[in-house]
DNA sequence: GCCAATCCCGAACGAACGTTCGGTCTGTCA
DNA sequence: TGACAGACCGAACGTTCGTTCGGGATTGGC
């Protein structure tokens, strides 16, 4: 109508949103006002409004064009691992590339945005309910890819596990990839691939051992 | 003098720093105003400030509160491992215990406090410079415990990891425990004891594998 | 019965917040 | 050359922020 229709057609440029990311994954969110947001960008105040509406908004643009590649890719090689399939013969070994791979993917696209996926992590409290729920609902396919590489990976190896135990598996998975967030930097820790082969070696050894405590299965 | 000398003689009510530690943990330190916080304790805004200097005192209370008695616990198990120390025979099964036992202090201690270990794990950024440092001191006590820990579990069962190595693993292993801040809750995920054994086997069975790639350490 | 200490409050302070409004500048295309 | 749209700005709006101030209850020791 008047006032610029903000988010699809004329998207916000990219700038804003890196910069805006890097000042909200040290200071978080509310601790990051428009007038930070202003001076960091070289904008004025009022002129970022042209870009967003809100700084929910902003937020959501972080989030949304953060994760996207990601869940992207993630689903690629999902479909790939698929329409692979059907040779048995193969399968233990297909699993085992597609969950590499998967890992792979993530710590090589956390390692290079490390603010956005910060920002990300911080959670989606602060939007707005349709924009949270949009987020909540791309972790969640992003999740669910997780969940059927490591469900393959164990059954491809051994008797199939219930899906509470592969649900705990993949977050313990999440955990050690996404809690490089706190001490990752590549010039101290090498390339983000070998951390990836690490992290894929040290998982997988351990995800087929036997259900330690029948306690953990209802 | 005449205002109230905040903080060690007349600690702070518990209550108000558990309530304080639930909001903070759900909207951040800089989304929760000091308003929310009279209105959660049911006490007046002027009337907080009796029990501490101000909001950053407050946030540093959760932590050094929060954190102590986990340190505490971490410390005295070191302990216990170090003076049963000097007997080769039991050297592995000495260090598979502290390293268990480290594991479940962990876990225990997270579940049954999950609002302060969420403030304690979104930094200490807001805080100044002195009570920021001495948080993180606290934290770099208890990471280093860990790695202590590791790293014996490594040596009495193969060569000896380059400390970086130890590092590393330490990391991964503060990853598959702290994630759970994002998922677990008694009711869905069975009591904490279990989910340390997993976590414990999951971390043993992969961490004892050879390194994956020479690149990871120069 | 009094004093001091502790705990707590209502009201207000100045500063910073997110957002809006009217206007300018810089192209591009007719 | 003129019209128009997009990018941008300075100044201000009303609200909320963290903090302070003077004072009122309640309590325990003397």
């Amino acid at each position: 109508m008047d006032t610029p229709p903000p988010t699809d057609q004329q998207p916000c440029p990219d700038d804003i949103l890196a910069q805006s990311a890097a000042l909200m994954s040290s200071q978080g969110y509310h601790g990051t006002s428009m007038r930070d947001l202003a001076r960091t960008t070289g904008r004025s105040l009022s002129g970022l409004y042209h870009h967003f509406a809100n700084k929910e908004e902003l937020l959501y643009l972080i989030n949304q064009r953060g994760f996207s590649p990601l869940l992207a890719n993630a689903e690629r090689l999902r479909s790939e691992y698929r329409s692979g399939n059907g040779r048995p013969v193969a399968a233990a070994p297909a699993s085992a590339a597609l969950l590499c791979d998967l890992i792979g993917s993530h710590l090589g696209y956390f390692g290079s945005h490390l603010n956005e996926m910060r920002v990300l992590m911080f959670g989606t409290q602060p939007m707005s309910s349709a924009h949270g729920k949009a987020i909540r609902q791309l972790k969640e396919r992003y999740t669910e890819i997780f969940k059927f590489a490591v469900g393959q990976y164990i059954e491809t190896r051994r008797e199939a596990a219930t899906a509470i135990e592969i649900e705990r598996k993949t977050y313990l998975l999440f955990g050690m990839m996404n809690w490089i967030f706190g001490w990752y930097s590549f010039d101290e820790h090498g390339p983000a691939e070998a951390l990836a082969e690490e992290i894929y070696t040290t998982f997988t050894k351990g995800c087929l051992a036997l259900r330690p405590a029948a306690a953990l299965d209802e």
